[in-house]
DNA sequence: GATCAACATTGATCCAGGTCAATAAAGTGT
DNA sequence: ACACTTTATTGACCTGGATCAATGTTGATC
């Protein structure tokens, strides 16, 4: 099952940051996907210096509670998260998975509080962004400013995109969705958008599509017989991917 | 059915708006609710002078789609609104519902253009805040930038909650839920939580919450029977608060 | 205040996807 | 290699809420 995964150059440089906890903004491999993008060089130094770049993460430890100090802003620099939101009765829904490059966090602005509990799904890092620091400094640094809006309202068209699939589509447009969405942020990644990983259990990716575990597994092998993917494990292929687009709504 | 609306010093108010519509910030009713609060004297009149206060929208009235361009984030300042966002085969999801002070459009940040449509639920009018002014004027006013990121970061926050209704609770705990957020804001604003008019259709309200019109309607019939609120028509009024409070989710 | 259209309620029936149950793989530690 | 736990698949059956259908109500327009 060891199959060859497409290496591009990027992953290379991917699997570098994992040896490299101190490294710096200017020589990271997520540059382009990350918040110092279009910053000045100096600007970038000064960044540089207020983010911390914390020790891994194991799978399924916890990156934040509703009980943690909301203090900062979480930024994958490797493998993936997911987070969850609890009603009273301990039910949780999964809101959203994270990875490379992506920001975590932000729904805690408001109130100063996380909204939600942020865990590992593998082996894991992230920068630390403080988040009263980030404020001071995007007074000075208004792309500093406009990259934080932008994330935030990229996670607002994210989430209401969600909302548009658990409010109307029919199971099977609900997973195709989802996997074209990973396939496009693997592609931005520099992974292959036809053959990916996946780094979640049926189990979260059929809660975040407010489905049952068994309803996802007989889609895999429904969208397998029809040839449009092949799915072994955690291991998806795109075999069809105009008609997964017509497919999913 | 002219049933007694609770009337507060706000609600005078708030009436007051409609008929000046030049209103400055520093006057107007929704100060304490809108972008302005905690800005300094001078701070407030230079980003008055970039505020538009437009016209009025009537019912149905569009304020922006997906292929308007993306100028402006807008104010409610009277009436309510929907947001909508659409698959490709023309099924809707309103996205969420949007009451004086509360911002629309701030999901267009990422990709400079509207993801959603929103329309007007009644006759009603907004203020319009040019992106781009008001980009400028937060690299000088620390404390815009931190309502403009508190505004995004609040919208996220609604959408993960409603992001659990649609994925986790059952037809009831939706609607309570729905009801309870709408008796939250009513009474943020000064109007009664407890007895309050729906400005928006079954319809919308179904379509919100991912269910059919018929079950809405039963819904509110059977929580009726229950004693725990009255309804006739668009008039709400919460009879049992705490037991609606517990069957929430 | 009559006409028509849009919106809302209620009942009867149906089905997509959930639940329950059994089995099979895949990981994990020794 | 083995034991054990977690995760995934598959089949049989069930149900919450959708859909269909008929009727009632409200509200806009002239």
């Amino acid at each position: 099952m060891t199959q060859a995964r497409v290496i591009t150059p990027l992953f290379e440089d991917l699997a570098k940051v994992e040896h490299h906890h101190q490294l710096a903004c200017q020589s990271c491999a997520l540059y382009r996907l990350c918040l110092p993008l279009g910053l000045h060089r100096d600007d970038l130094t000064k960044l540089d210096q207020i983010i911390k770049r914390s020790a891994g993460y194991k799978r399924h430890q916890i990156l934040f509670e509703p009980s943690s100090t909301f203090k900062t802003i979480f930024v994958v620099r490797s493998g993936s998260f997911k987070t969850t939101i609890s009603a009273t009765d301990g039910r949780e829904q999964v809101t959203n998975f994270y990875f490379p490059g992506e920001f975590i966090g932000m729904d805690a602005i408001y109130q100063q509080r996380y909204l939600s509990t942020a865990r590992a799904l593998e082996a894991s890092s992230v920068c630390e962004l403080p988040y009263e620091r980030l404020q001071e400094f995007s007074a000075t640094i208004p792309e500093l400013q406009n990259q934080l809006m932008t994330r935030l309202s990229k996670e607002l068209s994210s989430d209401k995109n969600l909302l548009l699939s658990l409010g109307k589509k029919t199971a099977q447009e609900k997973l195709i969705s989802f996997l074209l969405s990973l396939s496009q942020r693997f592609s931005e990644r520099g992974y292959s958008s036809m053959s990916f990983q996946l780094t979640m259990s049926r189990g979260d990716i059929a809660n975040h599509l407010g489905l049952a575990i068994e309803t996802v597994s007989r889609l895999f092998t429904q969208l397998q017989d029809q040839q449009l993917l092949s799915i072994q494990g955690k291991e998806v292929t795109i075999l069809d991917l105009p008609a997964l687009k017509q497919r999913c709504g």
